[in-house]
DNA sequence: ATTATCTATAGATCTATAGATAATGC
DNA sequence: ATTATCTATAGATCTATAGATAATGC
């Protein structure tokens, strides 16, 4: 579904949701047990599905596997780019996208664990949230607001120190989600040039579209 | 061989030989493709050992990966710390563990590989490297080098930036190596409550014990 | 008429163990 | 005498496919 047209008739309809739910078993199981060798029968069973049609999507459990990634990393970029859509400082943006995916931890726990085991070897991606980032800290650098640093090297130090959060997140449940998210980007706008005060400011705004 | 003591005889080292020889050809498949599911066969071949000793050793695959991916990191941490030694100022430990595992792209891969697809769950670790650099942290807070951030939140950090260098680094051989890992140590100095200035100098000093 | 799904199954592969062999300790 | 390694193998599991069934398009 990410990358195709949306299914015009019932017949298409019914054949993504088929791939859809092995996907989603797939990317169960990657929260789970990060163990892709669990049998193309388990997985079928798991997606509710008739054993035969796994073969109808994919060729092989690699290949399963890769779109699940894929697919997990695609919603977390949706997920964060609808919640940050009208910031336009991209230093409140970088703030806003830290304390946002703490939160995430929470509400999407499963998607969290696929990006921590994961997300690394996709943070120069040209897919999700990196090719976005990217432009965010070009404009930023460019506007003077980020000083320093070029932005491959940016791009890094910044998807490192996410995922980073991430981890500790889901190690430890029991620090304070939003202080810790907001303590992390506070560190990352010092990295990229902004001063301690500024830093300090703009990871304690109000996020906007709080549900 | 990390955790017990030396083996003493000929018995012992060469069922400590065995178990090693696993160990190897588990971080060799973890280095190439990163996938689990190899048959105990195959990996007993790979180590040039009899089928059945793999029983011997481990109870499961499982436990073998588990032990390739202690191994590996405990192997990091000790060649890092083998070269860092007699460094005193924490943010110039900092700079070198940067620069001296850029290098170890070139050394070591197969290590750099596994660190890449698996460290991120052993930041806060409590063997390896982790507990050294969390110690390291503590002294450059206590003694006012490094400000603005507390030691946990300042792990998270630092280790998240050094891997995102291990996957850039893997992941772009192009680049100066050297000069990337220079550039995001003054940025985690910067992030660290360095100066500019503070944080540039530190991290174009001389490398000790360059082979 | 077409296409995806499902069930059943052959053949391949894998795991775990038993028993034989080889190496070392005492 | 003890212990690890190795070889061989039974039984279990897995993969990939073939053929039957069900759903939809035209």
């Amino acid at each position: 579904m990410p990358t195709s047209a949306p299914p015009r008739n019932r017949f298409e309809r019914r054949r993504a949701e088929t791939r859809q739910a092995l996907v989603r078993a797939a990317r169960q199981i990657l929260a789970e047990t990060g163990d892709t060798s669990a049998s193309i029968q388990a997985i079928a069973e798991r997606a509710d599905v008739g054993f035969g049609s796994f073969y109808n999507h994919f060729e092989s459990k690699t290949e399963l596997f890769d779109a699940a990634v894929t697919d997990a990393l695609e919603e977390f970029g949706q997920v964060i780019d609808e919640r940050v859509e009208g910031i336009d400082d991209p230093a409140e943006l970088v703030a806003a996208g830290f304390r946002l995916t703490a939160r995430m931890a929470d509400s999407h726990p499963e998607l969290m664990r696929i990006l921590r085991d994961r997300g690394l070897a996709h943070i120069h991606s040209e897919r999700g949230l990196s090719p976005r980032a990217l432009r965010d800290l070009e404009r930023g650098i460019a506007s003077g607001r980020f000083t320093g640093t070029d932005p491959t090297t940016a791009l890094s130090a910044l998807g490192g120190t996410l995922l980073s959060l991430v981890a500790l997140r889901l190690a430890r449940p029991d620090l304070d989600g939003d202080e810790t998210a907001s303590e992390l980007a506070e560190m990352v706008l010092r990295m990229l040039g902004l001063s301690q005060d500024d830093a300090h400011e703009v990871t304690r705004r109000p996020l906007p579209g709080l549900d």
